[in-house]
DNA sequence: TCGCCTCCTTGATCCATGTCAAGGCGCCGC
DNA sequence: GCGGCGCCTTGACATGGATCAAGGAGGCGA
């Protein structure tokens, strides 16, 4: 039968499409971890050891100094972080910062780099899920290069939401200060332009938003193409 | 004896490192191509036919619509562009316009595809060439979104530099219009911030650049971590 | 229950960058 | 040489978002 970490790897985008024997030969190497909300995984400039997949729970990406932080992007179950440096064997350019506790799958790098040498299958994985990542960080530049900070909201609440009609309620994946600064504003700026937002159907409470109407939100955002 | 186009392959970095027998494979299906200064490679919204891989003169890529365009990066001989929605087969997310005459050398996506899938080499190499990219994105987040216009502009400057220290002069990448929304800023701003940057050793002649020190710029920069 | 701490909100003000408008300057065709 | 056209620069002004400063509101330990 498949040895007993199999099943976690499969809930990883990463690994699920995998076939067995890869799959096999890579459960062997990985491990599981648990983490605590607001811990680090690893922080800027350190050496690649793990590639990390997170089963439950998630983390926020942060680049740059204490107090000028620059939030990447908001990892959750599922998704694989740091692929790049892992690969490349350089050091990582930002730090993972729980935002819940959790559970992630750690595969050591040098091993994962070994199997990307000898394994198609593995080799051709990483490159569709490093694509995925490059288009998620592309559409990053363009919309901080061309939109205003209202529109970015609206988008990221968007981009959220699990449905693309209708109405839709949804948690932020971490606090508003990470979310402000994921969007490239200040905690302050967010907070007004949430305000802003009401009369766009957006209501929020704590860190659960309500948006009315997802088609009322997105005119907001496509008045302006890109 | 190789294929004729092989010595092309040779200078991509995409395709340099690979065995006889890929390039070989790689050579038979690609084409060279001329294009002319500020003729578009492709549009944004395009579905892929192309891997493009510049032996000669570069492009620009930008993102969104006219009058709101966001330059994403300048690309040059060596390197190569596309490859994430070739793999996928998603449309483009940013069109690319030549910045000078030049000649690239086209991989059909289907065909890269089918390598990808079957050749572990072409594979790792297209992760390895994907991975550098991503984190040249990351560090270009990073930097949009903790340092202001000044800082932004001494960090480019350095970064097209040949050397690391000492005087240094280089021609811009492309025009100021792009460099400025490489930059995340209006051409005025950049004309503004470039005479800014007089103080700090920095003379501008059209798109030639003169640095006298870059050590003096890197302080800049530097004097805010990240 | 109280007090403290952290996160968030709100208001007042400031400043970097955007916007609008007017030239300058080089390039090219005639 | 002249006119026209892009590209860039410059100046005056507008504004989005940052900054500074002051509370509120919930959570948590004692």
């Amino acid at each position: 039968m498949d040895h007993p970490r199999v099943p976690f790897l499969k809930k990883v985008a990463l690994y699920s499409g995998l076939p067995a024997a890869s799959l096999t030969r890579i459960a062997e190497v990985a491990g599981l971890q648990r983490f605590s909300n607001h811990g680090f995984l690893f922080r800027e400039g350190e050496e690649p050891d793990f590639i990390y997949s997170f089963i439950e729970g998630g983390i926020v990406l942060v680049g740059g100094a204490d107090g000028h932080e620059a939030v990447i992007e908001f990892f959750g179950p599922g998704e694989s972080v740091l692929l790049p440096a892992a690969i490349l064997g350089l050091p990582y350019l930002v730090s993972a910062r729980a935002t819940s506790d959790g559970q992630a799958l750690l595969v050591p790098a040098s091993k994962l780099r070994q199997f990307i040498e000898d394994d198609v299958a593995v080799a051709a994985q990483c490159a569709r899920v490093l694509s995925r990542h490059w288009r998620g960080l592309i559409s990053q530049i363009k919309e901080i290069k061309t939109h205003g900070a209202a529109e970015r909201l609206a988008h990221f609440l968007i981009s959220q939401a699990d449905k693309v009609t209708g109405s839709a309620t949804l948690i932020l994946p971490g606090m508003k200060k990470e979310v402000a600064t994921r969007l490239g504003i200040k905690p302050e700026t967010l907070s007004r332009t949430l305000k802003k937002l009401r009369e766009y159907g957006v209501e929020s409470e704590g860190d659960s938003i309500r948006i009315a109407s997802l088609e009322r939100l997105s005119a907001l955002v496509t008045s302006i193409p890109g």
